[in-house]
DNA sequence: TACTAGGGATAGAAAAACTAAACATGGTCT
DNA sequence: AGACCATGTTTAGTTTTTCTATCCCTAGTA
């Protein structure tokens, strides 16, 4: 006959989850974000964390909220033990070994990693290799992918990339100068908005140039193919097209990014399937 | 417009926990009791935990279950990660300051801890104390106990205990010699059943007396205080009646328990009403 | 042969988590 | 000023998860 029912209840594991992302991002609702559910679910978990806790975690105002001391001197603590976590997990489901799942910027994912998929499933048979767009690089300690490919300065490097105008070569007939580029739509990533001004700099043409920004690199790339502009290519993204022609290099110069592709992985030791899909990313580049 | 909806799920954290009780106590059954759910609920989390990963955990036959090699990688890092995140947790609650629970067994709970209690509430105001009984010792890296009192070789020395027989006067009117215990009801708690033997053994007594047992110490003295019979005795729980006159002891043998009790505490540092706590119970002895 | 102890499966109930929408608050832009 | 805009909060209602209760199965044990 123990004599249980008055025992204090374990913390609530979702609501730490919760603050800790919160915390870390700084804001309930980067936190939503990452957690993928609305900024209210995160509030509700906090709160009730902080009812649990007898303790206020967060001071609120309509800025965003601040880490209160005592949330402050907990924060690592959770982080550091979700990182664990989230690695015994990894080497949980790295043992089943058969399935395979990378990230990527959805332009790497699109234009540079889809032409190599079937190559690599062909490498790789009985794995099943899945695709994840991600607009920044997730963090391998705690999010189950097998691989991360981003321009970056840490990982292992996959590939030097470049920088160089491209367009139809029936447009490419009307541009000799870089001054020539004021004449026409200059086409590029919302989210690379540097590629022209680095471009441009180094070329020593117009200090900009303007053109419809597009939120994916592969509609731009898609308006290049029309002929409706001149695209910032990035070699590792147009390569296709320049070998079939499709499109051509109006001006010669090629700018070095200063960040190549890298491959970013979980902490060692990495399964057979991922070390192999390694090696042939490398070798064949 | 990020591209997300196609991102791996994190791992269920509650199914975690479960694998991590059952892996750690060997059994669903023992981990269901820990969780406070029945044993179907851990069943069926290591079942979505294994379908999360793609990996059998355990290896199930009638007699109980076993886990694989996989399942045994990763127990270590998720036993850890865990643990953090008790401390974690504790450590956030601590914060508070003004709650402090306190585990201890249920004889040493209502007999030893419970008469001290007004004192101790009464240097520490404001200070909220709860008292649970335990039949064991709690994990304090992942229970949220600012202090558990339990006899055994770990923690700080707060009390010598020792063993006797203790009986109303009346009842020891007839006791002279050990040999008469044979004559009298002994009680005793069905949780300490060694505590007879231990102490004729040392009395030079009869190898084993015969009486009812009692699941709580507390019903065993309360049939002992009606005259019911010899009660064995513990010197911190029946020394309030000892001083009463209440009860007596018929001989005067007393045997050395080989296990103080002792306060184990959290990991350091601790919160200062749990210090005030521990140096009350001290200095009292 | 019954009995016990461990686990599995299922349906229904209970609890938790989540969403959507309306509200508040304090900046910033026109 | 006044109209945003970004942030967090609240609430009710819904969806999803989790849990229990129950019955079944299996392999040891009395």
């Amino acid at each position: 006959m123990p004599v249980d029912p008055p025992r204090p209840k374990p913390p609530p594991l979702t609501a730490l989850r919760a603050f800790e992302a919160a915390a870390r991002l700084g804001g309930f609702a980067r936190a939503a974000e990452e957690l993928a559910v609305s900024p209210g679910a995160v509030s509700q978990h906090i709160r009730t964390l902080e009812d649990w806790a007898g303790v206020t975690l967060f001071i609120r105002n309509a800025q965003g909220v601040r880490l209160t001391a005592a949330g402050a001197r907990v924060l690592p603590l959770v982080s550091e033990a979700f990182d664990g976590l989230g690695q015994a997990a990894q080497t949980l489901r790295a043992a089943a070994g058969d399935v395979l799942s990378i990230a990527a910027l959805p332009s790497f994912a699109q234009l540079w990693l889809s032409p190599r998929l079937p190559r690599l499933r062909a490498a790789l048979p009985g794995v099943t290799i899945s695709v994840t767009a991600l607009e920044r690089p997730p963090n391998l300690l705690r999010e189950p992918f097998s691989l991360a490919l981003f321009p970056g300065a840490q990982g292992q490097y996959l590939a030097q990339d470049a920088l160089f105008p491209v367009c139809t070569p029936e447009l490419a007939r009307r541009l000799h100068r870089t001054e020539d580029l004021l004449s026409v739509p200059c086409l590029g990533d919302t989210i690379w908005t540097e590629d022209w001004p680095l471009w441009l700099q180094r070329a020593g043409g117009p200090a900009q140039v303007s053109g419809p920004g597009f939120s994916l690199y592969a509609l731009a790339l898609a308006e290049a193919l029309n002929g409706a502009g001149v695209l910032m290519g990035r070699k590792l993204l147009v390569a296709p097209h320049l070998q079939s022609g499709a499109l051509v290099r109006p001006f010669p110069l090629a700018v070095p990014l200063p960040d190549p592709l890298r491959a970013l992985t979980p902490p060692e030791p990495l399964p057979g399937p991922v070390r192999r899909l390694l090696d042939l990313l490398r070798e064949d580049l």
